[in-house]
DNA sequence: CGCTCATATTGAAACGATTTAACGGCGGCG
DNA sequence: CGCCGCCGTTAAATCGTTTCAATATGAGCG
């Protein structure tokens, strides 16, 4: 079967191939009458414009595109989410890409996305992706950076205040009396990972009372948690921590999971708090303390930032937007 | 900044632009020294090859397009993965897409991908999509759809047993005692949906003691399972079921925690199976009783019967492959 | 009735890569 | 020593659409 072109459908209106082209994408230029005409021979011959064609022609492509670090995490769908809402609106495609934290297929997907000419991209980075950010940009690529400021912070961003998280989970755990909580979950290189340390050892310190241990790990799910409740437990009685602060609450939900199995008593024992407040949080064994991020504003703030970039390419307004985190009590530290 | 093309990197090369082409896309056809130049060239540009005129030219783009119906939903993301895992064997990019259960933004998806001229898209219709189907395939995409068997069964699928899985989740039901049994989830017009509700009405039938009533709803998600079990707690006492059965673990979920708030004993008043046994299910509260479905398993088998389509175009072999689902007993039925 | 001006349409160039047929140089073989 | 064939390279054609300058058409005005 022959796949029809502007050509043929140009042939079957009684038009030329330009006439088509306007009719498509300037139908003012158009007269009703042939509009109408050339429609019809576009549903009878069923043309789909070849989307290669144009974009080779127009220079541009209007997708955007956006990696995220672990489309398993609720948190992260709940980010795309909000891009998709309000890419919706202006009726923009989005490609959603899964880097899975790791670096290899995270460059992979940018070098994609650069020899795609995307319009824009929205990226939370796993690894050292500066160098390919600053092609994508010069390439004419609009970038915003999410959940995370980069350090050179040449790009827009949209965060969540990490430091003022991890000092109202770590103020928490210490107003319920604790004194030796345990952070789990890594790497240490991310960096939203290092600010909740970071604040949670600083609250630590203010307070004057308590320590904080790291129990680091590459990945941020569910097992991982699993795993770092199990060393906890290796741990001889008198140094084994009377709190977790869980990188998010994937880990948090496997640690409560792992905990409870050896008999742990969950908060008595041990209390934990969460990170996101993902939908399952309070669904959980015992309903978990976390710390809420507000997902879905951040991807819509996010997308709201970059279609400015893509309208206003000159503009060398770098803007960060940080927004606040809440948290939430539940019961598995509220003993 | 003027974007370096192959025609640069030819000149700096001291090579015509079809020696940098061939050396890119087919080295064996190039000595090594010329091979060496040009690369050195490319990367002195930072030439990024543009894929829109590749893609135009070659008249293929090596890109899979999936549709999922709720990527809040885990167990669409565990599909995913699995998906994910196989392409990335292969190397060909996936292009993620969330329909939402919206047939609208299934069609512009569709739409899309056929306009990007997609070599494979794989897809878990939540409408009336068949026509469209035809189109891309016509059109020389492979197409293969995933968690359903389509009505007219000319496209390849993978799906997983929703007859055995219905008849696991009541013959389980009946078992332990209940024999009011409400199915909680919609729309009945998802196959998935109908194929569950019929064979949990066999089975009651077959058993000879029982009844199914059909809690209905619009979408699938945590808060249409809190909706499903507050108009079960409107019934009166007398009518009210001993048992629910959710079309997945959101609604599962969902109902679970407003029947705790609403104090029902769970699984002494209410007994409770969802579906899905997604990673949350077994940290639910009340740990859940579901059916599990290899999501991954799917996703992978999809993918590599896509890939087989792609690869024999003319084949008209169409399969229909069907996993099994399993029951996975926890403490939300087993009272 | 002729001229101007706006509007609708046309034809051809252009986008940037890949492909193909043709070509030149070189070594090997007779 | 000359011809053949092979290898690496080149030049030009090509993919299918959009754009742009040029043209045709018709209306309006003096």
């Amino acid at each position: 079967m022959p796949q029809a072109q502007v050509r043929d459908v140009a042939r079957l209106a009684g038009v030329s191939p330009g006439t088509v082209s306007n009719a498509l994408n300037h139908p003012e230029k158009v007269s009703p009458s042939t509009r109408e005409r050339i429609l019809s021979a576009i549903a009878e011959l069923g043309f789909v414009p070849n989307d290669a064609a144009r974009q080779l022609r127009r220079g541009t492509n209007a997708s955007i595109g956006m990696i995220v670090l672990d489309i398993a995490n609720p948190f992260f769908t709940a980010v795309a989410g909000g891009v998709e809402a309000k890419l919706a609106e202006v009726g923009r495609p989005l490609v959603l890409a899964n880097s899975g934290q790791d670096h290899a297929r995270e460059i992979a997907y940018l070098d994609l996305f650069a020899e795609q000419r995307l319009s824009g991209v929205l990226v939370t980075p796993a690894g050292q992706v500066l160098d390919r950010l600053r092609r994508l940009r010069d390439r004419g690529t609009a970038i915003v950076v999410v959940d995370r400021k980069t350090g050179a912070s040449e790009f827009s961003s949209v965060s969540v205040d990490d430091d003022l998280g991890g000092r109202l989970a770590t103020q928490h755990l210490l107003d319920v009396g604790r004194r030796r909580i345990a952070f789990v979950g890594g790497p240490a290189s991310l960096s939203q990972i290092s600010h909740r340390i970071g604040a949670a050892r600083r609250t630590v310190e203010e307070f004057g009372a308590g320590e904080i241990v790291h129990l680091d790990g590459p990945t941020l799910d569910v097992e991982a948690g699993r795993i770092g409740a199990r060393r906890l437990l290796e741990l001889p009685a008198a140094e084994r921590p009377d709190a977790i602060f869980a990188a998010n609450d994937l880990i948090a939900l496997g640690a409560l999971q792992a905990l409870i199995m050896a008999g742990v008593r969950v908060p008595d024992d041990v209390a934990i708090v969460g990170y996101d407040d993902i939908e399952f949080a309070a669904a959980a064994a015992i309903p978990l303390t976390s710390v809420r991020q507000p997902a879905v504003a951040m991807g819509g703030a996010a997308t709201t930032r970059l279609l400015d970039v893509i309208a206003d390419p000159t503009g060398s307004t770098v803007e960060h937007i940080v927004l606040e985190p809440e948290l939430v009590v539940r019961q598995s530290s509220s003993g």
